[in-house]
DNA sequence: CGGTATCCATTGCGATACTG
DNA sequence: CAGTATCGCAATGGATACCG
């Protein structure tokens, strides 16, 4: 209806296409939560693992190394003794962020749907 | 600064939350390709292969149930004979398939950005 | 504290063969 | 045509141990 949203170019989507790499670099499985937790506030490794209980060591340093090469956060050492690094997200990031949250939003309206789409679908299934 | 876009409750992005679950359902490896090749006109089953060659017939028929398990496609069967069946998109769909489209604006805006910043990353490790 | 290195179980997914 | 079934490999990612 309106056509404010309309590129949907299927080839920038296709799996070798650069766009489309980017999203699976920054939209992964752990990559949402480490930007909506750094969102606002930067926090130090130790702390991200606490707010993202789930993720595993190794995981969290590769998604924010991730992360971190392709501009969506910033890694600042603090050369105290032990060191210390804390996370921030760049001004880029929170752009994706704001679009990850959208997402969110989206979850959040459709659920319902979604949940008796479900319901419909397994009922078939079983007969 | 606008505050349109803040819910951001990173609960919500909790692998085991329901929210989060339907994402990961709904914007896997080759749905967003389905869906944005689905976008407008239903094509059959053969057709959407050939529109995205990279997918196995494995995989595109196990995104096909889940997408329609989740509502955001619909299957219809043909009964000529051999059979023919037609996937076409979903309002709540096409709601979706706008959210997409909306990443996809993101990378072509922010490719520049990004290519900068892994150059930059890339250098730094090499010394 | 903030990682790296290694091992190992699980999963994803393509290739292939077969079916109503 | 539109799948299902089976196999096998490669990659993901958790657990654990170790390090500057």
């Amino acid at each position: 209806m309106n056509d404010t949203t309309s590129p949907s170019d299927p080839a920038l989507l296709q799996v070798d296409a650069p766009h489309r790499e980017l999203l699976d670099q920054v939209l992964d499985k752990w990559s949402l939560q480490v930007l909506d937790t750094l969102c606002g506030r930067p926090l130090r490794f130790n702390e991200l693992r606490r707010e993202i209980p789930a993720v595993g060591q190794k995981s969290l340093t590769a998604t924010l190394r991730r992360l971190e090469r392709n501009g969506m956060v910033e890694r600042v050492v603090i050369a105290t003794r032990p060191v210390a690094v804390e996370y921030r997200i760049t001004p880029t990031g929170d752009t994706l962020n704001e679009l990850v949250d959208a997402l969110l939003r989206w979850t959040t309206v459709n659920l319902p749907d979604v949940e008796r789409a479900r319901a419909r679908f397994d009922d078939d299934e079983r007969r």
